[in-house]
DNA sequence: CTTGAGATGCCCT
DNA sequence: GGGCATCTCAAGA
């Protein structure tokens, strides 16, 4: 069990700019409760989705059946399903009525590991089984079902975290937003460098290791 | 190690 | 009906 404190976040941490929470976010610890068991990992990776001038946030044509939980009250999950086969889960950021969001794309698994292989029908390294926003979402069995629900709640809610002296926090261009234009091209990907959990990138994005 | 294709369902133009 | 904030597997080198 982790020695964390896994008191939730309160709501004023999420009602700011989704920039901000995003970059914030990092060396925090996601809590899932599933069917008794406690399941937890450190957040290593995040993307803001910053509203409607956003071209790639699900907000830019306005609000719609799907992305209205966006719209709602900071400290809820936003979580919708993609590619026929993934759920994808943020956090809603800003005050209600600003669309704002997190996208949790990649996790350092702490607790519960072996539940999280077995949602995951996978086994070996840990480092596999939470490093992209869809498998994290299947890591932790969350869905659609969990689409509107509080983070300040019993069952999904972050943690307060660190990073350590020897970690930094840097960015780059979100993943698969290229239709999005300029706004493809802002800095709004957050992780930690060079730490081993974070999402690969497909090998086509991915430049030599600089060394 | 790499690349490419296919899976698969729902929202919204 | 297009396209999507993705992932896995198989095959090649």
């Amino acid at each position: 069990m982790t020695r964390i404190s896994q008191a939730a976040l309160p709501r004023r941490f999420y009602a700011r700019r989704a920039d901000e929470v995003a970059r914030e976010l990092l060396g925090c610890v996601l809590l899932r409760r599933y069917r008794r068991s406690l399941l937890a990992g450190r957040i290593v990776e995040t993307e803001a989705y910053v509203g409607e001038e956003d071209q790639a946030c699900h907000a830019r044509s306005g609000r719609t059946k799907r992305n209205a939980v966006m719209y709602g009250p900071p400290g809820h999950a936003y979580v919708y399903f993609i590619y026929g086969m993934y759920d994808m889960l943020n956090v809603v950021c800003q005050p209600a009525g600003k669309p704002e969001a997190v996208l949790l794309r990649a996790l350092e698994p702490l607790d519960g590991v072996e539940t999280m292989r077995r949602l995951r029908g996978v086994a070996g390294h840990p480092k596999r089984l939470a490093d992209g926003p869809g498998k994290l979402c299947r890591a932790l069995a969350v869905t659609r079902r969990q689409n509107g629900i509080d983070l300040l709640g019993e069952q999904l809610w972050i943690a307060s975290g660190a990073l350590a002296a020897s970690e930094s926090v840097q960015r780059s261009a979100r993943i698969g937003v290229d239709y999005a234009g300029v706004d493809a091209a802002r800095l709004l990907r957050f992780f930690i460098g060079g730490n081993e959990h974070v999402s690969r990138l497909p090998a086509s994005r991915r430049r030599r290791p600089q060394r």
